[in-house]
RNA sequence: GGGCGCUUAGCUCAGCGGUAGAGCGCUUCCCUUACAAGGAAGAUGUCGGGGGUUCGAUCCCCUCAGCGCCCACCA
């Protein structure tokens, strides 16, 4: 087969991605070389997506970012680490199986091994079933979601190694969360605690300070009178149905007004609940009516108030967010009470609120107000606060020495761009508690914990038993600790198992230890940790980037990667975050299928790092219509039989120019791709490619074809090649499909495992003023002028050219007066008038 | 309220001390055998407002305004 039959004869971007993704399985293109030493591999953490979610185009942005620099580390030379993952245990997971299936777990419940789901799940009567059936369907559906991603991920042409594939819930996952776990548990990192925590009730499970979002939230301010003994004190809450948990008043120490009654007691309305007035800097003056209703708990200042003045613990909402049903002691006889029990917060404020009104206790009406509430970011009800008991790891909320040390790991980790840095320092500076990562769900990794038993049956938590690393991963609600049996499970003396599960990210906070193969795979652990880049959107620096820095840290006293590379959002037109929800999301499969995966790569490199980028296909047609070019002009190029990539035999001036330019192009480009800046390392490849196109082929084609004999050919098509060869590997990562095709038609291997360009290795042998191919341009960007004036065909003949213009630029044009008179289809005299006081100037006679 | 980023041609963005740039879009023209999903030529800007530094400011400093994001804000 010859060279140019390999060649198609309408070359077309329609079938690539299926075609190369395929190939680049098969050969394994992309695997990881493991016989590498440290210093010679690049490793890259990814964060691994959540496959119960979808993955919209801000997904594609960012990890194209993330595989151009694989790209480019691999061309140069690296071998690149760049595995992914999927992060499948968690919430999430659970939420999309209740609707997939319409199930819910009932951990009361025994197994059933033939439970098959329903066909047609009803939503409304979600079948009870176990957890261990519940976390078999979890399974069955993430395996499902992982094909559909890796699916994606491969069309998209990411140049991961498959064959590092990790997922959040394996069992090397677990037994890597776990022995991590146990570990920061055996050096105090880790600690069991009761205390106040943010509780969602829909999903009755504690949830973290990161996991939190302030939404505008209606509420109203209820004026209510407590009753003194110089009458009635009046204060403001939005949260009336909290009365009966009210534990003290509270106003600033220096506030005039309520001075004289700090010491003193007040009565509740409606409840008559004997209750102190006290002083607390924390209370404002100037909000509400200055002297605050302190209840436990209504928010997180009155959780400061009852630590700092040690009140007692009055709870009445219970952990499905409505009132508790048994009336609590200091509340003993209360009619009101009882009629509250078990509503929901809402009606128990009606009730609350309507009583007030006749006992003459609320002054005024309701004041409607619009405030912020917390809410857990997946749920869509404010957060209560509860007191529970929960697995916490330090991570300097409450340390400051501590909290010194993290933000000391921000300031060693490499940031691109700069200013995210400022990010992860304000989340660090502004954490108030620790890492909270016990949740009350199913599906996750088990914390590996059981607690004795005393003689009376009440867990003794502050000696918790634990496992062997060598044993791990295990599931206390099935496994035993050592020492007992499992028929001591639940009896005096016995044991019983930690219920809860981690959180999600307790666990892919440990992705580069998963992946990098800690305490499993010593000598894969030694080539690729630290990891060198860590990539993913600004909205989970202060959740995965911090909460890895903190693993690393006490695990390795390391930062576990030397640099982080933070993308920006795609953006609606009017600038907006897109969400499913507000109907802005663009569904990537479509795109990618309608203008190709290339085009879209080529979309994504434009965002810089950290810029947020608004979406719109006209762009995408941009990337699109480069690809084609790439393949036309290539094919053009090959069919002058132009394959060998010798600088040397180049000889011509405005040849060797042209390669000139392209050794500064290489340099630039690398310099930029260098600084992680890939947008700038696209646009000088890509501003050459079309000049190129367009001034330097045009101008050589003629000679190329042998028209002027076979020097000038050989050298053109010497140095066509050699350009191409450049260009194709500089545009490589950005449209790796286009570009393999290309190197298909006339190289052996995969473009994507050849060397990036170097400018004194490619084009060494251009020793020639660059300035000629402009000069030489310039000239006949004047000739096309004056046709385009004219409004005749660019074929039209000039039968006689005046150049003026300064002299030397005119000398330097006339190197190339031989491919000048064939591009501008010169018949007669070109006169070359030099004048100095001009530009560069043509009049042409048609 | 604190922090960060942005504000340059209709749109998306470069530039960042020395007479304003690119691409898209727009206008006009050209079927020219690599490419009409193309090619050529062209028009388009008080570089957010106001101060200051400087011989000179889109660029540096101060200030104001608008937009966006992160954090705090439940009396």
């Amino acid at each position: 087969m010859s060279e140019a039959s390999r060649v198609p004869d309408k070359p077309t971007l329609d079938g690539l991605e299926e075609k190369w993704a395929a190939v680049w399985k098969e050969q394994q293109t992309y695997a990881f070389d493991r016989t590498a030493e440290r210093a010679d591999v690049y490793s890259i953490d990814t964060p691994p997506p959540t496959v119960s979610g979808s993955l919209h185009v801000g997904h594609i942005f960012s990890y194209t970012h993330t595989d151009l620099v694989a790209r480019f580390q691999r061309m140069r030379g690296k071998k690149v680490f760049y595995p992914i993952g999927w992060d499948d245990n968690g919430l999430p997971t659970e939420r999309r199986v209740q609707n997939y299936y319409g199930v819910k777990c009932d951990p009361s419940l025994p197994y059933d091994p033939d439970f098959t789901p329903p066909e047609k799940p009803d939503p409304k009567k979600q079948i009870p079933i176990s957890r261990q059936n519940f976390v078999d369907l979890c399974g069955e559906l993430t395996h499902i979601d992982e094909q559909a991603f890796e699916a994606m991920w491969r069309q998209v042409g990411l140049s991961v190694d498959w064959n590092y594939l990790y997922t959040t819930i394996s069992d090397d996952s677990r037994r890597t969360s776990q022995r991590a776990f146990l570990r920061n548990f055996a050096r105090g990192e880790a600690y069991l605690s009761e205390a106040p925590t943010l509780w969602d009730v829909t999903f009755q499970t504690a949830v973290a300070q990161a996991e939190l979002e302030a939404r505008d939230y209606p509420g109203a301010f209820h004026k209510i009178a407590f009753h003194g003994a110089d009458g009635p004190i009046y204060i403001e809450t939005t949260r009336p149905e909290l009365l009966p948990a009210c534990v003290a008043l509270i106003a600033h120490p220096s506030d005039e007004r309520y001075k004289h009654l700090f010491g003193t007691t007040v009565r509740s309305p409606l409840f008559g609940v004997e209750i102190p007035v006290l002083a607390h800097e924390a209370a404002e003056p100037d909000k509400g009516a200055g002297i605050a209703m302190c209840c436990t708990f209504g928010d997180l200042t009155d959780v400061i108030w009852w630590r700092e003045l040690q009140l007692p613990v009055r709870t009445v909402i219970g952990r499905d967010g409505r009132i508790l049903r048994d009336t609590p002691e200091w509340l003993e006889g209360s009619e009101l009470y009882a009629e509250m029990a078990g509503k929901t917060t809402f009606s128990a404020r009606e009730l609350i609120v309507g009583k007030l009104r006749e006992s003459g206790d609320l002054d005024g009406e309701p004041k409607p107000t619009q405030r912020k509430a917390n809410f857990f970011e997946k749920g869509d009800k404010p957060l209560e606060i509860v007191s529970t008991r929960q697995w916490y790891i330090r991570n300097g909320g409450r340390d400051e020495a501590l909290k010194a040390e993290f933000i000391e790991r921000g300031n060693e980790l490499a940031w691109v761009p700069e200013f995210m840095h400022h990010r992860y320092q304000n989340w660090v500076d502004g954490l108030n508690g620790d890492w909270l990562i016990s949740r009350q769900r199913f599906f996750g990794v088990p914390f590996p914990v059981w607690y004795p038993l005393d003689h009376e049956g009440e867990p003794d938590y502050a000696h918790p038993l634990m496992p062997r690393e060598a044993d791990l991963p295990i599931d206390p609600t099935s496994q035993v600790p050592g020492g007992y049996d499992e028929s001591q499970r639940g009896k005096p003396g016995g044991f019983v198992a930690d219920p809860d599960v981690m959180d999600t990210w307790a666990t892919s906070s440990l992705s580069p230890h998963i992946v990098c193969g800690w305490e499993r795979d010593d000598d894969l652990f030694r080539r690729t940790f630290p990891m060198d880049l860590n990539t993913h959107a600004h909205e989970i620096i202060r959740t995965w980037l911090f909460s890895r820095v903190v693993r690393a840290h006490y695990e390795n006293g390391t930062l576990p990667w030397a640099r982080s590379m933070i993308s920006g959002f795609v953006v609606d037109p009017d600038r907006k975050k897109m969400s499913k929800s507000k109907g802005n999301a663009v569904v990537p499969s479509e795109i990618l299928e309608k203008f190709g995966s290339d085009a879209v790569r080529w979309r994504a490199a434009m965002a810089r790092p950290g810029m947020d980028s608004p979406f719109d296909e006209s762009q995408m047609k941009v990337g699109r219509r480069l690809a084609i070019k790439v393949l036309n002009a290539s094919k053009f190029v090959l069919s002058f039989g132009a394959t060998s990539v010798d600088a040397g035999a180049v000889t011509q001036p405005v040849d060797l120019a042209m390669l000139a330019q392209l050794r500064q192009v290489i340099d630039e480009a690398t310099a930029a791709f260098e600084r992680y800046d890939y947008t700038g390392a696209l646009e000088i490849a890509e501003r050459f490619f079309w000049s190129f196109c367009d001034d330097y082929v045009e101008l050589v084609k003629e000679r190329a074809y042998g028209g002027h004999g076979e020097e000038g050919a050989t050298s053109a098509k010497a140095a066509l090649a050699v350009a191409l060869s450049v260009q194709l590997r500089m545009l490589a990562p950005y449209l790796p499909f286009a570009t393999e095709e290309v190197w298909s038609w006339w190289q052996e291997g995969s473009i994507h495992t050849t060397s990036w360009p170097v400018a004194s290795v490619d084009v060494a042998a251009a020793e020639q003023d660059p300035a000629v191919l402009d000069a030489v341009a310039e000239v006949l960007a004047g000739i096309r002028g004056a046709k385009s004036t004219a409004q005749v065909s660019m074929k039209t003949e000039v039968s006689k050219v005046e150049v003026s213009g300064p002299a030397a630029r005119l000398t330097l044009a006339a190197q190339a007066e031989v491919d000048l008179r064939a591009a501008g289809r010169i018949t007669g005299e070109i006169l070359w008038s030099p004048d100095e006081s001009a530009e560069v100037s043509v009049i042409a006679a048609l």
